[in-house]
DNA sequence: ACGTTTTAGTAAAACGTTTACCTAGATTTG
DNA sequence: CAAATCTAGGTAAACGTTTTACTAAAACGT
């Protein structure tokens, strides 16, 4: 089979010990002699060390794992590649599954990745979830949470965007610019995300004097689809949307122009996150950008940290969010 | 630390044999009574057991690994989720890396790959490559190559799309509406997919009588800048673009618009792919839809089928195309 | 009553590394 | 020149499983 160390030990007529040694790096009392011997036996068999029986007895796999709700949203996209990047910059792979926001799937990839033995996880919680369940499982592995929150007792720190801020700027744009009829278009709104942003929302409102209910939140799904279902269906009382994400927002400006509704001219459109798909629709998407990438690698750095350091848990992290203006959004037409 | 088979074996009485054994259902002469004390024992005290030993004997990890370019590509992104899902409902769990299209990280990731024992690797090869260093890798793992070809020995099957077919039949589209000057704007031309493009479309050009040279053919990146710059610098001699990809098409469309160039009134514009992101822009872009998600799915149930029968070589499989006529092509004008 | 088969297990080696602790000889020190 | 220290390694246990080969006791058939 496969080359062993005990073969290269033998071949060099030294110890495995000594092989050990100089693969790891720890060579400071082998001569340069036996060094060179055997680094070309080593190159001349093709040997490579077995990381399974290595992590078996190291206890360290140098794997993390990352768990996200679906790769194909662009937001979570950016965020895998943030994390993988940094990873592999620092000799890591990663575990990567998707959870598809179901909980069992979650605590699911938790468990079989606990059984491979990753180092730490990284991850985007679902949203349906029992926080009882949660405190329950017994997982020792340090975890970090981005984007969300989540109750597991092992999370170190988190890093996730100040949506609050984000979206009361957002509003407070609309607002400026004559917009008094707004709509909230949110995703699901039992995850961390979506109430900051409902807050932001109905601060910039109430901070400016504009009445606004419960009515005038529509909440759904984070994709495209529920931006048009929610047009579609909805007898237009407002001026201005401010969506969950932008996926909604592309829904709801797709379907807005096939009633004949213009945007910005009869109505403005935010999103949230500025995913690239923000500058291929027409108009170009106004949304509060996020740095997606960099909460997926600033969680990789932190846990990683984490991990060669042997340090303390971090405080958490927010990042700031930035209203990107483009053509979505206008000036509120004047009564003629 | 954690429980161990020989803390279970302690508690029950019994050897960490007939733990083994049942919790590998290789139960047949163990008595109910002994199934059931150790079943109960194990609950309480919450044991997993290590998979990295487990690994360490059986030679099996059940787990597989997935290279690609860039996950920020949507094409690409279908891929993952199409192979993620079809592992995970086989217990599998897959390492998943980027290479940037650099064939040196590549290498580096198969390398940390079998280092980490993985059962099997499903890669999309990225564009610049040495014959002479594939063939002179040294890797045992089964691999399948998805979208594109490599030489690697150890390859046992491949699955894409019929890319010949889905150019010529989009370029023949294209010819049937009256275009006779029509560009291709190529992704790199150096790996199959743009191969048989190119050769759809010149196939399709020359058998309907229409001449095209070296000079309609455009060699860029699959990404949306490629197309901006390429429609940016060319002088406008083209009544229809056929794109290398979607992304490229919506940079394509984006700079004509931006120029003042109605699509598809003045000119005609077909991408391939159909992403998502084809029926987000206006004009909805027509398209040569790929089963990008079903060459993922389809490739890990090769594999895995493989690595669980032990079975043979695979032929190759080759997945059809799917002309898809939106908004972004349209009859050539006549000469009024 | 005797040999045979079945039942319900067990002991120990093996997988490929790392690591804590030794050690033989060479060199330095006083 | 004997003792101390360095140098360049070596020995063997350990990590947590699976697996092969074995066995004691019980049950069975005639």
């Amino acid at each position: 089979m496969a080359v062993t160390i005990k073969d290269i030990a033998r071949l060099a007529g030294v110890s495995t010990t000594t092989i050990s040694k100089i693969i790891n790096g720890k060579d400071k009392d082998i001569s340069q002699k036996t060094k060179d011997k055997v680094n070309s036996i080593i190159a001349e068999y093709n040997y490579v060390p077995n990381n399974v029986a290595r992590s078996m007895i190291t206890k360290k796999s140098r794997t993390i794992g990352l768990i996200i709700p679906d790769v194909r949203n662009p937001f979570f996209t950016d965020l895998v590649r943030g994390v993988e990047d940094v990873a592999e910059s620092n000799d890591y792979n990663v575990f990567f599954c998707n959870t598809d926001e179901k909980f069992d799937k979650e605590i699911k990839s938790i468990n079989a990745m606990a059984e491979k033995m990753v180092d730490g996880i990284i991850i985007v919680p679902s949203v349906h979830r029992s926080v009882e369940d949660e405190r329950k499982t017994n997982i020792k592995i340090p975890m970090v949470t981005i984007d969300r929150k989540a109750h597991y007792k092992n999370i170190i720190s988190s890093v996730a965007t100040n949506n609050y801020v984000g979206a009361y700027e957002a509003v407070k744009y609309l607002i400026k610019n004559g917009h008094k009829k707004i709509a909230f278009i949110s995703g699901p709104i039992d995850i961390l995300p979506s109430i900051e942003r409902k807050r932001g929302f109905m601060d910039a409102c109430h901070d400016n004097q504009i009445k606004i209910t419960d009515e005038d939140i529509y909440i759904g799904q984070f994709d495209i689809s529920w931006g048009d279902q929610v047009i579609e269906k909805m007898d237009l009382k407002y001026t201005a949307f401010f969506c969950g994400n932008d996926l909604i927002a592309a829904g709801v400006i797709r379907t807005l122009n096939k009633k004949g509704i213009l945007v910005p001219e009869d109505v403005s459109v935010i999103g949230f996150d500025d995913i690239y798909l923000a500058r291929c629709i027409h108009p170009e998407l106004t949304t509060v950008r996020q740095e997606s990438y960099k909460i997926g690698s600033t969680a990789a750095e932190i846990l990683i940290n984490f991990l060669e350091k042997k340090g303390e848990k971090i405080s958490n992290i927010t990042l700031d969010s930035n209203l990107i203006i483009r053509e979505s959004t206008g000036r509120m037409k004047t009564n003629e």
